[in-house]
DNA sequence: TATTGTTATACTCTATAACTATA
DNA sequence: TATAGTTATAGAGTATAACAATA
C-alpha cells in the first residue's frame, strides 16, 4: 500500500505500536489476560512489596485506574493484597497468578522473537535502545 | 527509574508510542487539531480524489469512525465534500484547511526532529525502517 | 453483489476530581 | 502535609452491526 506518511517517525511509531498491541492482545486472549494485566504479572513477579501506587508509577498507570485493574485480577484469583501498614497493601501473586505469569512470559517472549524477526537484521540491535531513548 | 520491562521490545514500543502521542497531542492542541485530524490533512494534501473510505483504508480507520471524524473537520471548516458520483464524495481541503495543513506540517516536522534528536546518533537511521517492518 | 456513507452502540483506555484514612 | 486507595465520571479511540443508496 502506498502511504506517504510512512516516512514520518511519529506516524511509523504509532502504526507499529498499534499493530503490535493488536497482535499481542490476540495472543494473550487464550489465557484471558489483557496487556496491562500481563504487565502487572511480569512486573510484580515473585516480589511481595509493591503497592498499587508503586506499580502504577512504573507502568505509567494512574492510581485511579489501578483500582479496577487490580480488582479484576483479584476477582480472577490472580492476586491478593497483603497489608503493609494501615494504609498500604502489597500486591502478591497467588499460585494461580504465578502459573499465569509463566504462561504470559512464554507467550510474550515468543511474540518478541517473532516481532524482531520481522526487522532487518542490521537494524535489530538498535531498535530497543532507540525506543527507550524516546521515553526514558 | 528502574523498569525491568524496558528490555522487552513490545513494552518499549508501547511506552515510546504513548509518550510520543502525548507530546504530539499537546503540540497540536494550540491549532485545535487531534492527531487523527492532522493525519487526514497531511494525507489528503491538495488532492481532490480521496473518499472517506480511501482515507480510512490508508490510515487504518474504520469507515464507521471516519464519519464523525470528518463531520468534525467539516464543522470546523477544514474540509468540504465534492461529489464524485452518486454514492462517493471526495474530501477536499478548504482554504482554511490548507492553512491548517501547513501549520500541522511545520509542527510535526519540528516534533520529528526533536524526537530523532533523542535517539543515539548511530541508531537514528535504522529506526523508521525498523518500525515500518513491524506493520507494513 | 460489492461498496459508500451513515447511525447506533458498546467496550477499552485514559484523565480528572473528590473523598476517606493513614504515614 | 503528603500519600494510599477508592469511586465516580467524562473524554477519546475503536469495533461491530445494521441500514439505505448506488456502483
Amino acid at each position: 500500500m502506498d502511504d506517504p506518511l510512512a516516512l514520518r517517525p511519529g506516524y511509523a511509531l504509532r502504526r507499529a505500536a498499534n499493530a503490535m498491541m493488536g497482535e499481542l492482545s490476540a495472543r494473550l486472549a487464550p489465557i484471558d489476560l489483557r496487556i496491562a494485566e500481563a504487565s502487572v504479572l511480569l512486573l510484580v513477579g515473585d516480589r511481595a512489596d509493591m503497592t498499587a501506587s508503586d506499580i502504577g508509577r512504573v507502568l505509567d498507570i494512574q492510581r485511579a485506574n489501578m483500582a479496577p485493574l487490580l480488582a479484576r485480577m483479584d476477582a480472577a484469583g490472580l492476586i491478593v493484597r497483603a497489608p503493609i501498614d494501615g494504609k498500604s497493601r502489597a500486591v502478591v501473586l497467588t499460585a494461580d497468578g504465578l502459573v499465569r505469569r509463566r504462561q504470559a512470559d512464554a507467550i510474550t517472549q515468543e511474540f518478541e522473537r517473532d516481532l524482531m524477526a520481522r526487522v532487518p537484521i542490521d537494524k535489530r540491535d538498535g531498535l530497543v535502545p532507540a525506543l527507550n531513548a524516546l521515553w526514558r
